[in-house]
DNA sequence: CATGAATGAGTCTTCATTCAT
DNA sequence: AATGAATGAAGACTCATTCAT
């Protein structure tokens, strides 16, 4: 009997790539199941068959369904939040005008690009009991906001918090109704467009204005 | 008050009386059952039980569980979108200002003066696969507001419907949050406030004024 | 308060006139439901709708869903037997040609006339557990049949019991097919000729002639 | 006789061989619920019990409880046609009586060979809705008596495909009385030797002899 | 007697999860 | 690590039967 070899890293690379190949598979293919047959008979046997893999071999990669589906839905606002946080950051410092459009065109940009996902996900996160998740991405968003707008020349904002809460809660219903195909005339532009004019008529109605002497 | 007939016939309950009691009784039970324990453990069973009468009962007035949800979820809605109504025909006439003030006012109101229901609906209507029903309370409130905004002295919108879809949708994600006690200090005067001024300055920006003097 | 009339049989005609309408209701929906729903589908309160009934009443004629079934069963084998019976009585000392022609037209008549009974029924027997009803008709059925053959001139069968068991058992089957449009080219009188030479042809290769001296 | 080889992987059951046991059990056990409890009674939970697996095990296998029924009906009429082909394909070009023999013996030996199976499947077929499956059967056996019949020196039929759905038809019943011990006697023996007779003298009654001679 | 709302035990079926191979 | 057969608790829904009106 061989001694176990001292290296505790075996095939470190091509493992950990199949790791990495595996769980992608499993993502996409929940993303897919989703899609076609809903959250309601979405059955972990049924992605596992999708991703090409077994049932077992799912399991050893998430604990649990809700997992799984954490997994996913994490995976999705993290990148959507990324993207707005780093508008928020390239917009620092200019004005009002420059910064809702940069974070509105970010927000559809993520949601957009990544529709499918967003399509699958919708409704997931209700399911995922309390939700802390999308609670916990806001956050993210609103203190990168929140940074932002305390950059804009001229500018202050009482009950800040209040006001990250109201862009980024007013922002979604409209972009998630064009994933939907719920927008009229589905024209993704011309809501983009509006929701530009909302958030920044917004910001303009409650913003303290430094007094233009000086 | 007039005394109590003398009851000849000592019906514990007129028969159509009981089917309405039941029916009554049902409807309650399913938000308590929501609000308690979620979807994902709303049994027909248990919402039998909690109403105080049993699974077959139940299945006597609604045809299966997704139809009792569904039921649930329009008389909610049904009745959020007739005060919207109501608020839009009353303003009618007056301005911007008065019918945003009006419309706000009316869904903040209904929402949390139904506020339970409203909470444990939240995440039904995903899982009502298609939510067609979201969808027809939409446009009914949408017809509303375009009746409401027609009627506005001086003012014109172009793209009439992509207002009042980015309006609804915008609104009901900050109103939503307030129901969880997602919104800071849970203030929901100031929101309100904000939801007010958010939507004043949407339509402010968007419309087209007759400059007619000048 | 009228002391109560000592007439033990009061309204008799027309309550039982309207018992014998409403057992008659019954009956005729029972048939209808399997016709169209099956077995399978076939419910108690289904049969009262159908027969314009209350599922109450139906249950003060008949003291369960298995005694409903069996009652049908019964009043239309009787009416099947019946007919064989006759057919039995009137070839007495006939010919053993008579006879068998006698006989089989009278069941195929007997199935035919009553097609949609017939055809609902099939099935039914074998749910009513042991079936002791069709095999007390067959019996009667098998008891004529022994009182004619032993009327045929000239004409001696060992085994009568064995020769009756085999003729009943085996006519059922293509009469059956019959109803079902098992058989081919749905040529009743074909089948009706091929049936009376089937057993003709078995009885006289089982009989016992006298021989025909005197 | 090979030795065993050392089964270096004592795998308890090689995994073919375990679904192949796990099917062949839930036959068994869907027969002898049959038996005991009959169709009424028979659910997925008590024949999964009675085969000594859980329901879903069961139901990895039988995508419903029709599907099964149907199953172990197919399995056991195939058995039944098969040997009635066996015994057609044998005797061809044989005399009449010997053909009607061969057909009639093995059909009741076929039956009652497996006379559990078939006293239980009674009144399966007609509980599977429309039994197109019985169908089938009953038409392989009367292809396989036309080809033989087909073969019988100096014999012509017309419409033969009449004589065999009477020659089908008609055996059934005594046979399946037999197994109910409906039969007087039980004499097994006997009902065969009537039924040879009875098929026999049909066909003798409804076939055109080629009268070559004279 | 008629009615039909109420009952609740009983069925079929699904699916998250485990574990022997 | 991978596999996928096995598990069995749980849920949706049905329906024979009763009984208050």
């Amino acid at each position: 009997m061989p001694t176990r070899s001292p290296s505790y890293k075996p095939r470190k690379m091509p493992i950990q790539a199949r790791s990495a190949h595996t769980v992608e598979a499993v993502f996409h293919a929940t993303v897919q199941v989703l899609l076609a047959l809903g959250l309601e008979r979405l059955t972990t046997t049924r992605v596992a068959e999708r991703a090409g893999v077994s049932v077992g071999t799912l399991y050893q990669y998430f604990p649990n369904k809700e997992a799984l589906l954490a997994s996913v839905m994490r995976r999705h606002l993290v990148g959507v939040v990324e993207q707005v946080e780093a508008a928020c950051e390239q917009t620092k410092g200019h004005s009002l005008d420059a910064m809702v459009s940069g974070v509105v065109d970010a927000f559809v940009h993520a949601k957009l690009d990544d529709a499918n996902t967003s399509r699958a996900l919708y409704g997931v996160a209700a399911a995922l009991g309390g939700a802390s998740l999308v609670e916990e991405m806001t956050q993210r968003a609103r203190l990168a906001l929140c940074d932002m707008l305390a950059t804009a020349p001229g500018c202050r904002f009482d009950e800040l918090s209040i006001v990250t809460y109201v862009w980024t809660a007013a922002m979604i219903g409209p972009v998630q109704g064009l994933l939907e195909n719920k927008a009229p005339q589905a024209a993704v532009d011309t809501v983009r467009e509006h929701l530009r004019h909302m958030v920044l008529g917004y910001l303009q109605s409650v913003v303290k204005t430094d007094d233009r002497m000086a």
